[in-house]
RNA sequence: UGGGGUGUGGCCAAGCGGUAAGGCAGCGGACUCUGGUUCCGCUAUACGGGGGUUCGAAUCCCUCCACCCCAGCCA
């Protein structure tokens, strides 16, 4: 009936496995709650792996609930983006999907209780002076002058809040706890606030509405939730959240717990930043494939798979923490090695034509889709003929020790194709531009029996009369440092790495490139797993983005020196 | 100098009184027609510091230090 405790959520587990072992709960039941103000990123994944995660491996359910109490910063295009996303990542609410607007009506009949219990009771203090009678984090508040009002004053007061009869903000409902809390939160929360404001579910049948404390754990209460997981920043929130359920006859009694919000290096991953990101146009939208946003990801090229791989190596806990981009970029790498395709396309291309290799011929060479697989069938034929395209980084006309590529005099095989070896270069006469490299190859090199390619290295390439022009963008990350959301009042747009997207004109693609269809992943060998963009590829006109490159120890060694 | 949290190798993270898992990164080597993958191996004074309890402590107690969160009618 329980889980081992070794996977993800350590901490939560063992307390759910007290929990089901106590008997205090019978069935495990999560939920996920996003306000619809803004698009979900990666740290949200962390929590929709979390808690749906839990509810699969304990055999209960989780909800889908929008906590949409703040109707002026809500939109219902966030509402569409978020199940969306929730459903691409793989997961299933079921006919479990809520909204906190679905309680609006309970939530007054409770905060009528309170009040007639006089435990609410209606301030007509301002913003300002709530603030100030708040007191500070070492001075206790000073109770609002409204505070003593009357049971009967109270309960009309906030019946014709409700009624419209007041203007915005200029009365609250408030829970009267202690004003002298050590704890804020405990000062007297505001429960409801007066605003005209559309509801995109009520539309405008409330002009108040509930806070996030009033609203969040009378909402788990009804929908049965027993485990409520938040981030850290509502530990403090607890104390509060714990005070409703306790005046309250609530129909069950949910339990917080929180665990440490997601961090990565090289992006950011607040809301406003994010929000400042689009705004500003430093990126193209909510999806661009630079930002760690579930759409911007999903756009990129990465897989569910990998992302809820991802989740679950990083483990949930307390501590504060920044995760390694790298480790994200690893697990894309790992999925996409088992799954996609090799191909070729080079991305800067150098003229190389084989000068003892018949002008008229053309060979059409059987390749291998998974060289590494060879169960898993599948090939294609790439032309071959006397002009080609190579790299332009796998030619260097004085090649450091370590390089063994293509060089004057060298030697070096083309992926499944013949031996060639450099005997010239040719160059731009004016800016000496190397334009052209002369080679001869060796035409035992290649079919079965041939010398093994021990020589130099192996480089792909592209015939130059067959091959045709592909667009790829190579996309790199966001922020060229590894904590862009400095707090030391700077601005973390200084951070970006003006790098991030570099759009190629002239890259050649091996000729079957041009039927890659939307939504595909390929690997094109020895740069990285590119992405079929699925919203500007067209027919016969497929556009590339690069998910991640491969591995480069070759970029390690050259960048030592 | 109010309250709530957290501190385990470069980055995450198990561990819950019995003598420090794992992943990522890094470094070697093997293999390889991708300088990819795979495989093997390695490194490191890792339990914030100092006391104490105990036969025995990362795990219990005391104390100190560092960092994070809280003064929205945001969530």
């Amino acid at each position: 009936m329980t889980e081992p405790t070794s996977r993800p959520g350590g901490l939560i587990r063992t307390i759910i496995d007290g929990d089901l072992a106590s008997g205090k709960v019978r069935e495990v039941v999560t939920r996920f709650p996003p306000e619809p103000n803004g698009y979900l990123h990666i740290g949200h994944a962390k929590s929709i792996c979390l808690n749906f995660g839990l509810a699969r491996d304990y055999g209960g359910r989780c909800h889908l609930r929008f906590d949409d109490t703040n109707p002026g910063r809500e939109d219902v295009e966030y509402i569409d983006a978020i199940e969306r996303d929730v459903r691409w990542l793989g997961f299933d609410w079921g006919p479990h999907l809520y909204h906190a607007a679905d309680y609006f009506e309970q939530l007054w009949q409770w905060a009528l209780l309170l009040v007639e219990a006089g435990k609410a009771y209606v301030c007509d203090l301002s913003a300002d002076q709530i603030r100030e009678h708040r007191g500070t984090l070492t001075e206790p508040g000073r109770p609002s002058p409204y505070r003593t009002r009357s049971v009967e004053e109270n309960r009309d007061l906030f019946s014709r809040m409700r009624a419209g009869e007041f203007p915005d903000g200029s009365r609250v409902l408030r829970a009267k706890i202690d004003m002298a809390s050590p704890n804020l939160n405990l000062r007297d929360p505001v429960m409801y606030r007066i605003r005209r404001e559309r509801h995109h579910r009520t539309g405008d049948a409330w002009c108040v509405y509930p806070t996030y404390d009033w609203a969040h754990g009378q909402s788990d209460a009804i929908e049965g939730i027993t485990h409520s997981i938040c981030t850290l920043e509502f530990e403090d929130h607890r104390p509060l959240y714990e005070w409703f359920l306790d005046q309250l006859p609530v129909p069950s009694r949910p339990r917080q717990i929180e665990f440490a919000r997601l961090n990565l290096s090289f992006t950011v991953m607040s809301k406003r930043m994010l929000m400042e990101l689009v705004q500003g146009g430093h990126v193209q939208g909510w999806d661009d494939p630079r930002m760690p946003t579930i759409a911007g990801m999903r756009r990129r090229g990465y897989t569910p798979e990998a992302i809820r791989d991802f989740c679950e190596r990083i483990g949930v806990a307390r501590a504060d923490s920044t995760v390694d981009m790298a480790l994200l970029e690893n697990c894309i790498r790992q999925d996409l090695n088992e799954r996609a395709q090799r191909v070729m396309c080079v991305h800067r291309p150098l003229r190389l034509v084989i000068e003892n290799y018949a002008d008229d011929r053309v060979e059409e060479i059987e390749a291998p889709f998974f060289p590494d697989d060879p169960p898993r069938m599948g090939s294609r034929k790439v032309p071959f003929c006397r002009e080609l395209y190579v790299e332009r980084d796998d030619f260097m006309e004085e090649p450091p020790k370590k390089f063994f590529r293509l060089a004057p005099g060298r030697e070096v095989r083309l992926r499944w194709s013949y031996l060639v070896k450099c005997t010239g270069v040719r160059k731009d006469e004016r800016t000496g531009e190397i334009v052209e490299l002369r080679c001869t190859y060796d035409p035992s090199s290649i079919g079965p029996g041939a010398p093994a390619g021990k020589k130099g290295g192996t480089i792909h390439w592209v015939s130059a009369r067959h091959s045709v022009p592909i667009q790829v963008r190579l996309y790199d990350r966001l922020f060229g440092v590894p904590n862009p959301a400095r707090k030391d009042g700077g601005d973390f747009k200084e951070h970006l790495n003006p790098e991030s997207l570099l759009v190629l004109t002239g890259a050649r693609g091996e000729p079957g490139l041009v039927g890659a269809t939307a939504g595909e992943r390929v690997q094109f060998e020895r740069k990285g797993f590119y992405f079929v963009d699925p919203v500007d590829s067209k027919p016969g006109a497929p556009v590339f983005n690069r998910i991640v490159s491969l591995r480069d120890s070759w970029a390690k060694i050259a960048a030592e020196g």
